[in-house]
DNA sequence: ACGCACACGTTGTACGTATAACTTCCGGGG
DNA sequence: CCCCGGAAGTTATACGTACAACGTGTGCGT
């Protein structure tokens, strides 16, 4: 069977299997496939060229390629969660970018969403040219810009990297207080995340001057982890607590009970929904529940969740071209992108209970 | 400043550089750093070499390795989605093996569970040695074999690949009827995944073989996508078409109305939660649910589903380490692994209603 | 005293690509 | 008629690594 003549060269055909194909040389078929060749070969010879890698099926060894150019063509994303719909949003629209530019795209899941491994380049051991990373804690983006690279941040403060691309999350937290202001609701409460990143603080912020230049006050803040136990724990502790829940021993201390809950999340909102069924409260009668995010579970549970719809794809495309930019050497001013976020009001939000 | 004397090398130190501090030659620093010194090159030479590269931060350049030994020692994950957490625990198993053996692990998640993009190699163009594909639609895994990379399938017919991993599922449901069974149920519903691969497949067949042979009736089977949103159409179907709910209009057609649904997964089963109480019935005084996966969802609904573990990083352990036996050149005959699951009974399944 | 084996390395080369530098051909202006 | 310049390619080389094939020196047997 091998012994049937050698015209069958070894294994995956080369730029010099297709260069000796289309009668040139290697070189050729180098400029051609790169698209350079502009003024440096004649039409016709390229198309030999392009017929005679089609035909033999030709792919260009991208290790060689590496080594040769110095770059990979490939960038890494650093997402917190896997499970997490949004972060496959932000995938998405870095990937459609990535592909555009014909550049690669590996996924890092840093569990926890706090640090990445020791070496993120361990699990994603491709070359890397760049990184866009998500909502890291300060910590392992130090350890990131050790590595030397290119970085994007999302979502985050921008300081530290080479660009960053941010949601109007202060307006957006404007837009979700107003809502309820204007649904009359006057005591609201905060359930934040627990992990203290750039984002977060910022709504916390928005929410809090918003309410008050509303009229209103924020009686409580309680933190939980970004999951739908994190928000059933921490909107149980806010409710009962403030006396919110009419049969939960503890009497309120000081603080009217809020009719309004704002989380930092989707997933705490929906742990929210389900502390307030607990504790035998109605959504949105006697209380009224709102995320952030506008994942799938939004529109999973009962009631659907007001939410305020983050452009998720819209945030990886423009980090991955923010990173193409740096990659290029730009050295333009529009360092940060900021994306606009909308409103979506929805079933968990309704007047606030007379009384 | 770049002028001050050429003894700091240009960018990333390379393997001469390493050599040059020790006093060798690059040869012996790659003996040495890949580990087959043994009985070449002395302790002590070894050890002054180690120290070098720790000192100047050395790290191989993978892109030259990679065209040198011809593999890349990077393996490709394919997964249907991002956002269910049983995939990211695939993940976790595998890249667990992976960093262990020294080897990257690339995500692929392929739209819809379908078919990955014309080229699985756009998005993750690393280079790879193998595949791990899991719950693939057939003509899709075709396209993975055209790549001629050796491909591992998970939870999936073995025929075509160089190994498999699988649960044993036909046990798993065979726990999941006799546990209804057990509870009073005859009258069972099967709510299916709408794509038809081997593993529903198996499960549908177990399921009606142990339902008839312990005495019951699989009144109906409905097909929906893996998704709430689609358990809880499919599960209204079922529940109104047979008459189950009260007054949901329609007669039962000839059949008599299932007193239990077993869900193809948990985000099925989640959905029927939302179908059963949309439709005035109580988990599970009326009717009981029983899901597959025990994704973080099955806990965070309520009641609490009763569903099956299937141990998804043992699958993605296994399914790397069969891999790395394929690549290791192993004839030997496991080529399928079997994983065992476990029925968790929780709070969605009770005895079956009187009457 | 001679060589021979063994321990300890080194020299050389190839992997496939991109690109700088060089060649060759040809037509036209001086 | 000669030379010059542009078009159309080609030749040569380097990227950093792994490994096969070669040196060296030292101790030991005979």
């Amino acid at each position: 069977m091998a012994k049937s003549g050698r015209d069958e060269p070894e294994g995956r055909p080369t730029g010099h299997d297709v260069a000796r194909a289309a009668g040139v040389s290697q070189a050729t078929v180098s400029l051609v496939l790169g698209g350079k060749w502009q003024g440096r070969v004649a039409p016709r010879t390229a198309e030999n060229v392009r017929e005679a890698a089609r035909a033999l099926g030709y792919r260009p060894n991208l290790a060689a390629r590496s080594l040769r150019t110095g770059r990979a063509r490939t960038a890494l994303l650093v997402v917190p969660a896997l499970t997490n719909d949004f972060f496959a949003g932000v995938y998405t629209g870095a990937v459609e970018v990535a592909s555009a530019h014909d550049f690669g795209l590996v996924l890092y899941p840093s569990p926890e969403g706090t640090a990445p491994a020791r070496d993120p380049f361990a699990s994603a051991r491709a070359a890397l040219d760049g990184v866009i990373a998500s909502s890291m804690a300060v910590e392992s983006l130090a350890e990131l810009r050790a590595g030397g690279l290119p970085l994007v941040m999302l979502d985050s403060d921008a300081s530290d990297a080479d660009a960053a691309v941010n949601f109007d999350v202060a307006d957006g937290m404007r837009q979700v207080a107003r809502h309820l202001l204007g649904l009359g609701h006057r005591r609201i409460a905060h359930v934040a995340s627990a992990v203290d990143s750039w984002t977060f603080t910022v709504r916390a912020h928005a929410l809090a001057r918003t309410v008050r230049e509303g009229g209103g006050s924020l009686v409580r803040t309680e933190r939980g982890e970004l999951s739908v136990t994190g928000g059933l724990e921490a909107a149980t502790r806010v409710l009962t607590e403030t006396g919110a829940a009419p049969d939960a021993g503890r009497p309120p201390r000081g603080t009217a009970p809020p009719t309004a809950l704002v989380c930092d999340d989707d997933l705490l909102a929906a742990g929210a929904l389900k502390a307030a069924r607990r504790l035998g409260l109605r959504v949105p009668e006697d209380v009224s529940v709102t995320g952030i995010d506008d994942v799938a579970v939004a529109r999973a549970v009962e009631p659907e969740l007001t939410t305020l719809r983050l452009p998720a794809t819209g945030m990886g495309a423009a980090g991955m071209r923010a990173l193409l930019g740096v990659l290029d050497g730009e050295k333009e001013g529009d360092r940060e992108t900021v994306l606009p976020v909308t409103l979506l009001p929805r079933a968990s939000t309704g007047p606030a209970p007379t009384g």
